[in-house]
DNA sequence: TTTTTACTGAGAACCCATTATCAATATGGA
DNA sequence: TCCATATTGATAATGGGTTCTCAGTAAAAA
């Protein structure tokens, strides 16, 4: 034997399958945390390592933040960042042709783009 | 007397001054020790903190690296990472209408734009 | 059910960029 | 030139995210 499905693990997975963006560990904590309320942060860091090995979620590197993980998002896109409560969410789109913002002399083969400014609900006056 | 003029802190200024392009601590360190054999690494952090309060240079943050700092730049502008040698490089152009890629709901305010592939020296086979 | 051993939780340890400490040094006004 | 003190270099300390340690627990094959 060597995997087991622990109560832990499979709550770690849904979390990151349902959220439908990128989570930080201590968010991924907080919410298997509902299914498992004993969790410790190092077994959440476990499950990361092992989604990872698995390509089941991708780390997400941001400036001056701490790493994200999202679930499959096996194809190109980018993200919006709430410069309030800080979570990231995932944007389809992607604006071609940036390649050549590159200066001559210099190949261009992958960007990242980063939209920041308010979530639906931190522009929410009443909240 | 309040802020004195030490050839650490002129040799740390001109290092960025003349750089053309956003620099880390440990670059600073190497292009000042050239002028100031023995410079000490605190001591460049106590120049990027001087330099940063006379607004003289700007803090560049990086995902998944350190950050860098790049002199004047008050003009919006995004940069390119070289994946080999890991150098920062200022663009000067920017594509507009990025704010067009937050969903309904979103308020764009800003964005970080990072191209990233090769520098012309890293490009070179025989280098 | 028994047994093997992967997994867990708590906390220590680690990594590493940055900052604080402090005695020695050097700047710049008197 | 003299002197008050800002600055320096070496090193210790800090901070925060991540990983390791280890005894106890629980999954799953026998």
């Amino acid at each position: 034997m060597s995997v087991r499905s622990t109560t832990q693990q499979i709550a770690i997975r849904r979390v990151l399958e349902s959220a439908g963006r990128p989570l930080c560990p201590s968010e991924i904590l907080e919410g298997a945390r509902h299914e498992v309320p004993n969790l410790g942060q190092a077994t959440v860091y476990r499950g990361i390592q092992r989604l990872l090995a698995r390509e089941d979620i991708r780390r997400v590197k941001l400036p001056g933040l701490i790493d994200r993980y999202e679930w499959g998002a096996e194809h190109h896109h980018h993200h919006f960042l709430c410069r309030s409560c800080e979570k990231l969410f995932e944007l389809n789109a992607c604006p071609g042709g940036l390649e050549k913002l590159a200066p001559k002399g210099f190949l261009a083969e992958d960007h990242d783009l980063l939209i920041k400014g308010l979530c639906p609900q931190c522009r929410e006056p009443g909240s």
